[in-house]
DNA sequence: TCTATATTTCAAGTATTCCAGAACTATCGA
DNA sequence: TCGATAGTTCTGGAATACTTGAAATATAGA
């Protein structure tokens, strides 16, 4: 992943409202969400959160499909993963001791979801 | 860390000017370096490198300290740990396969570096 | 086809961010 | 003390982001 990319990445995370909503779609999995459910659970205006999942969605952060009336929305592990992985290539360069509570809390949740 | 912290820290990170600074105090390590270095490194104003670090300050993703005419800069890689860890801990908590590619990518970096 | 539902797009106003110039503060050395 | 060096703070204007109300689009079901 390239600077440009991440910064529109980490952009997009910085707001209390995506970053809310990004959680809820990585926590549904992959059933995704319909974007009213995301509205009523985080209490936006439907428009308000159309508008930022776009953003997410301009970021490669979420993607989306229609399905009926509804559309579903569902994080794009991929793209999550790709970001963490830039920030701790970038930033672990040097230095093993930022990544160690990064590598801690990723087995931690490994352990909460039984896969270690 | 809470959503609050983070969001700084994840606005602050989102910017070029900003994440090279930040990159650049990450290499150089513990010994820092003085405002001007940095402001030469990047091409930066020296008044617009000043409000950016205070910015990065803010966010706790940096310290300083004066050394006679200069200030000396430094990554706070606590913090940055600890932004890496909730994204980890946040993002992974349903998803093992987010995280693998930080993991892995936090091992190559521990490697390049001889520490693994 | 008509109506209701689900969501997006558009437009406009407010707030915030970003940058560059100018002025200010702190420190060092002569 | 004076001048030079290193950074910061202040200021204003341009650009961008954020939110909301209103209108538009797409789909499902009667």
């Amino acid at each position: 992943m390239e600077q440009t990319s991440a910064i529109a990445a980490l952009s997009a995370l910085a707001h209390p409202g995506r970053l809310e909503a990004f959680r809820l779609l990585v926590r549904a999995g992959a059933e995704g969400m319909a974007a009213g459910d995301i509205a009523r659970e985080t209490g936006a205006l439907p428009n308000t959160l159309s508008s930022n999942l776009n953003i997410l969605g301009a970021a490669g952060l979420v993607k989306s499909e229609r399905r009926g009336r509804s559309i579903v929305y569902f994080a794009a592990y991929d793209r999550m993963g790709a970001l963490l992985a830039f920030l701790m290539e970038d930033c672990c360069a040097g230095n093993a001791e930022i990544c160690a509570p990064a590598v801690e809390a990723a087995g931690r949740a490994a352990c909460a979801q039984g896969t270690c």
